[in-house]
DNA sequence: ATTTTTATACGAAAGAGTTCGTAGAATGAT
DNA sequence: ATCATTCTACGAACTCTTTCGTATAAAAAT
């Protein structure tokens, strides 16, 4: 079974995902300079706080880390599809009851996504429905 | 803000949701049952742990009962939508980046939805296209 | 060389969720 | 009437996550 991080565990997944590795300190800076933008006042992150979570993560074997350097550098060591797959996939069950349709509708309820996006989404379900015309055709 | 029920949480609520309205004794029985179908073994609840959690779940607003009989009645205080709607929305940001379309691909590559499923998908998606295109055609 | 800065590591506290034992009251059975 | 069953309520223990203070070592600055 895949792993499912915790929320701070993800933001901080979020960061290396984007940029491939960092530091703890570099992780931290981004963290908190996240912070200013939106209305939170109270969200800065202590430094400790970060590294610990970080040693954690190393421990779960969410993140490997290089110790060559006095400054550690640390990776993602699991992979962004995999991980929202394991998301989808409990919250399915946990909360959709196993209908990804009404999963979508709520998405797209929630999100409003542009006509550009809907029409991305279609062609990706068209796509869906073509591969499973020609391979796989009569529904059990 | 919407409420964010726990794992646990949902359990309960699910079986709310079908059934209406349910003691303690029930709900219980009914997690209990479901426990044996899949491949858990350990998975029983003790009677006063669903208890305890359902009195916690009141005291948030999770949940209302009618304590008129000595077997108080429980129902659901939110609405399945608007809990969906709550974990979706949460999911998307933490998640997803805010991306509806790499949640809904991942929901398609995850559970794999039948034909037909699909095709329902696709008319929800047109719709809201149809809707799009009428009302607000100008992307800014 | 001494001081200041910047790391890691460790431990402990605080908060949330879950679990369960036990007490006490109401109901049902004998 | 007495005993057994079935409730609610309460409190404590345990786990997991987050947070931070402090110790210690390495590096940089003076």
């Amino acid at each position: 079974m895949q792993a499912k991080p915790t929320d701070g565990e993800l933001e901080i997944l979020q960061v290396l995902w984007k940029r491939g590795s960092a530091t703890v300190r570099e992780i931290n800076d981004v963290l908190n300079k996240q912070a200013g933008e939106s209305d939170d006042i109270s969200t800065t992150v202590g430094y400790t706080t970060t590294l610990k979570i970080m040693q954690i993560m190393a421990d779960k074997g969410l993140l490997t880390r290089d110790e060559s350097q006095r400054s550690h550098i640390y990776s993602a060591a699991v992979r962004e599809d995999d991980v929202q797959s394991a998301f989808v996939s409990k919250m399915l069950t946990s909360v959709f009851r196993g209908s990804a349709m009404k999963l979508v509708q709520q998405a797209l309820g929630t999100s409003k996504p542009s006509t550009a996006e809907l029409k991305q989404i279609r062609a990706l379900l068209d796509e869906e429905l073509k591969a499973q015309s020609t391979t796989n055709n009569t529904p059990r």
